[in-house]
DNA sequence: TGCCAGGCCCTCTTTAGGGCCTT
């Protein structure tokens, strides 16, 4: 049963968008969380046995040459499917790194037993005058701290998991006591325009 | 051969189309 007050907060970089055209995770990140404070990381680069497009090299700064010493896609995806044991996970845009993070493990018969949620939904809903929800405008936007890596595994992680904290930290000065992961779900599968609405119902 | 993601969400919608996000 994943536990009620730790989650771990992820974020992949890939060769692409579809594992189901063939790419393959090159670097997992990801922050574990109990009770809104780190208290574990995660970083893997790993080799996904071909060369990596040279969009990605310059998207993500991860070369082939890097690549060319990683361990494998399947030693490091073993390894993280440990750190991910019980917990629920966060990404933004959660759809993706969750068909990577099933395609992965499926190819080595592992599996997890959290849920995910999506950070990207959240805040469509409560940060709504956001010039744009992605990842790099949301920090910019609400001034998270962060070292100016972009784009980079852990990076992306850790400011994914600060987004996330300072949107339960709004819930909470709204008067939502204590937010947890399952009424973050909530918040996020609520329709736009019902989510003041849900929030009045769910004051303490 | 040539093409290829996929889920969410809005609207000029629901017998659909297209932008936003992720790499």
């Amino acid at each position: 049963m994943p536990q009620a007050n730790s989650v771990v907060v992820l974020d992949f970089e890939t060769t692409g968008l579809s594992p189901n055209l063939g790419d393959r995770a090159i670097e997992i990140g990801a922050v574990k969380l109990v009770n809104g404070e780190v208290v574990d990381t995660f970083q893997q680069l790993m080799n996904p046995g071909f060369r990596v497009s040279s969009f990605i090299e310059s998207y993500t700064g991860i070369t082939n040459n890097m690549l060319r010493t990683a361990p494998s896609c399947d030693e490091v995806m073993a390894s993280f499917s440990e750190f991910i044991l019980d917990e629920n996970l966060i990404a933004h845009n959660a759809s993706f790194d969750k068909r990577f993070l099933d395609a992965e493990l499926e190819r080595i018969n592992r599996g997890y037993s959290g849920e995910f949620a999506c950070s990207l939904l959240v805040a469509r809903r409560l940060i709504q005058g956001a010039p744009s929800h992605k990842l790099g405008e949301l920090v910019r936007y609400k001034n998270i701290d962060n070292d100016g890596v972009f784009h980079r595994a852990l990076a992306d992680a850790q400011m994914t998991a600060k987004l996330w904290l300072l949107m339960v930290d709004e819930l909470e000065q709204l008067g939502i006591a204590k937010p947890s992961f399952q009424f973050m779900k909530t918040v996020s599968k609520t329709a736009k325009g019902n989510v003041n609405l849900l929030l009045a119902k769910s004051r303490a």
